[in-house]
RNA sequence: CGGCGAUUAGCGCAGUUUGGUAGCGCACUUGGUUUGGGUCCAAGGGGUCGCAGGUUCAAAUCCUGCAUCGCCGACCA
């Protein structure tokens, strides 16, 4: 390719919108322009690297035995109220009606139509297990789109679904599947990590999330120090404290807190450092026989955060959970917010197991500007419910039982799920087994964020100058680069010779024909990412040589011209 | 969906407080100059100032409504 017959799409001002770095440098590379809120046009340079993603996946899942097809993004309605979720998704379901005013979703993803194809097309045992994947556009109406492609509200997925006709063949599958992916994140020279993740709104008993590790990630992941444990924090669960609660040493007295709404407050207005007080959520109950919804208190130290997924596993918790109203925390207690605590508290109290065994403690009094200290459990606090209700914090010891917990950010490219037989018992997707009895089919689900490894890539690798992308992923593997080739007839004879040499040689290579001061290229080839630039210039012609330039190395290699091409070759390929 | 902010040329921004008929840098076009790390000089093209309404002799500027975009929160592969 020539610069000159290319859309380079280069810019040296960062597009005031693009907060984080991978998205200021697809739009400063000329890899994507926005359309409107996440929605993505993809530039040549862009999609090239898009492509690369996919052919790894491609590669990785048919050597583990999964069939590529394709399927519809427009799904009718009636399948997906046929599983529930038409009701179940929400607004992130983008629904639209065709002429004749028939309902109809933009898909989100596929375990309705795979599931549909399957019982339609698969009827015997013996054509199972069987493992079907495409690459394909989805579309989520993301409430908050942001970070370019990062979350976007069309991007490209890798979904792939299997059915089998039991449990253990399932967990092999899966396995298989794993393994798979960690092929695919290998091969793209991404550090990851497998996390035991919650299933959320797809279902399923088992899953994994695939975490690319960078600062920006929107996750946290906790790793334990001393084993392969890795889980995402919602899921991570926080261990009993080991050490017995201290014998009640203090008397309950109060103290007024007329100004402290917050454990920040308290901290600096009466020196109540926060793990010494707990804090108290008011949130919604389990609707009762009446469908009605009581309060329940939630109670954590200080210093301590909610984990809401957990909070909802409990049964006393509505689920999705709600944090409580401000005027229905009043009408029931008769006090706000930041004066509440579990002391003469007349609704079911939890107790977070890190909270349970503190002693001597500080709460709200329930009474507006007012603090209770010296409080403790069962002497002051009769009933309560202790359960594992908070975030972990990095020191927590693994809940594999070796090694303290380490927290850092992930962003989620991958996700893996043990179904079971949610969808295909919702759509009555069987087969005939051996017995001759029709027999529900179980089912997993395996998805890769192909765009967003594009970004994720870019937040794992990049320096001041622009993109340094892995080799598997590089745009072009190489960029011929003449100084001033308009300037003499020996520059431009041998970037041409170059060129076609390495064309020949089946190399992507980019060929900077424009006519620019080098300065420019440099900089422009730098931000796109090229792996190796080769420069070509009259100062080092005069010694029959040109330099090559590694672009991840900042090394600089001199090299004969007649061995350049296939030195060169030997280096990308090798 | 709640809170905050923005919207002026392809991009980054000034001008709005105090109303007087739109500007700077980059990019683009032309000519010259320079040439191993974003040259310099000159000339040029490009804007219904987000949209609609109102106030006024006069609105980018003041008022009202709406839209879009972004940030924080809630939510979510």
């Amino acid at each position: 390719m020539r610069t000159s017959q290319y859309i380079l799409a280069t810019l040296k001002e960062t597009p005031s919108d693009a907060e984080i770095i991978s998205h200021q440098l697809m739009l400063r590379a000329g890899m994507i322009r926005k359309l409107a809120s996440g929605l993505y046009t993809w530039l040549p340079s862009g999609l090239k690297v898009l492509r690369k993603v996919e052919q790894v996946v491609r590669e990785e899942m048919n050597k583990a035995g999964a069939i590529e097809m394709l399927m519809p993004v427009i799904q009718p309605a009636d399948l997906w109220q046929e599983s529930g979720r038409w009701e179940q998704f929400g607004p992130e379901l983008l629904r639209i009606n065709d002429r004749h005013n028939r309902p109809f979703a933009l898909g989100p993803t596929h375990e309705e139509v795979i599931t549909d194809f399957v019982r339609k097309e698969i009827s015997s045992y013996k054509q199972l297990p069987l493992t079907l994947y495409q690459v394909q556009t989805k579309v989520r109406d993301e409430v908050r789109p942001r970070f370019g492609v990062m979350r976007a509200r069309e991007f490209t997925m890798k979904d792939a679904y299997s059915f089998h006709l039991t449990e253990e063949c399932l967990a092999q599958t899966y396995q298989r599947m794993h393994q798979a992916y960690c092929n695919i994140f290998e091969r793209l020279g991404l550090d990851y990590r497998p996390v035991i993740a919650d299933t959320g709104s797809i279902g399923g008993s088992v899953s994994h999330e695939f975490h690319v590790l960078a600062e920006s990630g929107e996750d946290a992941i906790a790793f334990s120090t001393e084993s392969d444990y890795a889980a995402n924090i919602e899921k991570a669960e926080a261990l009993a404290p080991t050490e017995a609660r201290p014998e009640p040493s203090k008397e309950l007295n109060t103290f007024a807190t007329p100004e402290a709404k917050t454990i920040a407050d308290l901290k600096a207005q009466h020196g109540v450092k926060p793990h010494r007080g707990v804090k108290t959520l008011i949130v919604y109950g389990a609707p009762d026989e009446n469908e009605q919804r009581g309060l329940v208190a939630l109670i954590l130290r200080g210093d301590h955060e909610l984990n809401e997924l957990k909070a909802e596993k409990h049964p006393l918790v509505d689920s999705p959970l709600e944090m409580a109203k401000e005027e229905d925390i009043f009408a029931a207690i008769g006090a706000r917010p930041g004066s509440l605590g579990p002391v003469g508290l007349k609704m079911p109290i939890i107790v977070d197991r890190s909270a349970a065994v503190m002693a001597d403690f500080v709460a709200g009094a329930n009474k507006d500007g007012e603090h209770y200290s010296g409080i403790n459990w069962d002497r002051d606090v009769a009933e309560y419910d202790v359960f594992d209700l908070r975030n972990v914090v990095e020191g927590d010891p693994s809940p594999c039982g070796k090694g303290t917990l380490q927290i850092k950010r992930g962003i989620e490219v991958g996700h893996i799920f043990q179904l079971g037989t949610k969808y295909s018992e919702a759509m009555n997707a069987g087969v005939l087994g051996e017995n001759g009895k029709n027999q529900i089919m179980t089912m997993g689900c395996y998805g890769v964020g192909v765009s967003r490894i594009v970004a994720a890539a870019i937040e794992q690798n990049n320096d001041d100058y622009g993109i340094k992308w892995p080799t598997a992923l590089a745009p072009f593997e190489l960029a011929i680069v003449p100084m001033n080739m308009h300037k003499s007839h020996r520059i431009p004879d041998i970037a041409e010779r170059l060129y076609s040499e390495f064309t020949a040689a089946g190399i992507d290579v980019l060929f900077d024909d424009r006519k620019e001061r080098p300065g420019v290229m440099f900089n422009d080839m730098e931000l796109l990412g090229v792996p190796f630039t080769l420069v070509i210039g009259e100062r080092n012609l005069d010694n029959n040589q040109v330099e090559l330039k590694n672009r991840r190395t900042g090394e600089k290699l001199m090299l004969d011209i007649d061995q350049a091409v296939a030195a060169i070759t030997a280096q990308i390929r090798g």
